[in-house]
DNA sequence: AGTCACTGTTGATCTGCATCAAGTTCCTTT
DNA sequence: AAAGGAACTTGATGCAGATCAACAGTGACT
């Protein structure tokens, strides 16, 4: 990422590798305090906010490369929990000694700033997605959400296995579980993909994407400056 | 913000105290390249995607006391426009000669983090605002955010006035203008507030938080884990 | 003072998706 | 291998809020 190899070296130290995590364990919970950011070597996190009694909101699914707690900075609280999908491998980098690296590392102060400012575009985008899009729209960019970031990661682009339950989808994009699942049977039926329970293998990533910019279109009637 | 003294003046030194802008007028538009972040001195900002054909979503209302920007230091480009609601000064920092600062400055390095935290539990708040509120309960929220943010700036936290267009209040709620209007006027028969225009003064806030605590449990029969 | 354009309000109607209901399949436990 | 329960699917129905339509208030420009 732009780092010197000592440097890296210096990153590496701090890292905690530790032992493999299971389906349904925490990484932290909500309130919990803060501590340490995580990253996804392999399997895949939620991250989500329980409401009070039993409901959440998913706020994202982690995986391999990616970062976890960033929104626990500020007030040194997690505002979220983290939980494992699967049999997962996670490192944990101490806060503290990773922000007092930093100030010895202008290049690694620079990459936490890209870091945190690609988080909030990407929570942006998310916004657009609940604010503007048709159930249709948001699933096909979940897909290809997925589906690029597999890929970034040398894993195929278009024949992967879900790790989260369409409730967990559903909550993600704003849409009931029972709307997910026929979204999944209607783009089989389509020809977009085909999904077998967990197991989903994009036919056609164009028309997939087609169901993006031909709605970005359909919704600026209104809602114009 | 517990930074020295003498660290608030190197930081005053670099910061930008351009004229006053004018309603219309754009910060930085959508794909412009990144130079600085702004702080709004007085007045208030609006953040949007648009998209293709004059459509638009808006991100959020920055007023004053608040940075904007942070969403394009990951590419250097801006993800989206920032355009002026009224006449407003606003501040701004070249991120260059901040960062650099930031290098030798490990406490203004450590706000810099939080605030994007900050930034990213905020956008985290609005997807669930997003994905799980009613109309009714994202104008409550709406209204209490902005009560909030004048409060903390000195200003009345029960009587103020809207520099948005309810246009722009639906776009950012994920809501249709007159999904919006009506809201108002319901609120107003109910006696929450009064509101006249762009004039809005909130009689119960106590009752409005109520409207936010109540569909928390509503919505959670659904959606558990 | 009159015209125009914009912003907001209100009413009527429509619709996408939530909700309710009833299976079916799969997975775990014993 | 049987039993119980998640997870998922599919169909029927309902409703919150979008959309369509009409109009009123406001302010800017002649």
């Amino acid at each position: 990422m732009g780092l010197e190899q000592e440097d890296v070296e210096k990153l590496d130290q701090i890292v905690r590798r530790n032992r493999p995590l299971h389906r349904g364990d925490h990484l932290f919970r909500e309130g919990s305090p803060f501590q340490a950011l995580y990253i996804v070597k392999t399997g895949s996190v939620k991250t989500y906010a329980p409401s009070e009694e039993g409901g959440e909101q998913v706020l994202g699914f982690h995986l391999p490369g990616e970062l976890i707690g960033l929104d626990a900075i500020e007030n040194e609280r997690h505002n979220c929990s983290a939980k494992v999908l699967e049999t997962s491998a996670v490192c944990e980098i101490p806060f503290g000694e990773f922000e007092e690296l930093s100030t010895r590392i202008p290049s690694l102060q620079h990459q936490m700033y890209r870091l945190l400012s690609r988080e909030i575009g990407h929570d942006e985008e998310m916004l657009t997605l609940l604010g503007k899009k048709n159930a249709e729209e948001r699933l096909a960019a979940f897909l290809l959400s997925l589906s690029k970031r597999f890929k970034r990661r040398g894993f195929s682009p278009s024949d992967f296995y879900l790790s989260m339950s369409r409730h967990e989808i559903g909550s993600y994009l704003g849409l009931a579980v029972e709307t997910v699942s026929r979204l999944f049977t209607r783009f089989q039926e389509e020809g977009l993909l085909k999904v077998e329970r967990k197991h989903i293998q994009l036919l056609d990533i164009d028309r997939l994407r087609g169901i993006l910019d031909r709605d970005a279109n359909r919704g600026s009637r209104r809602q114009s400056t």
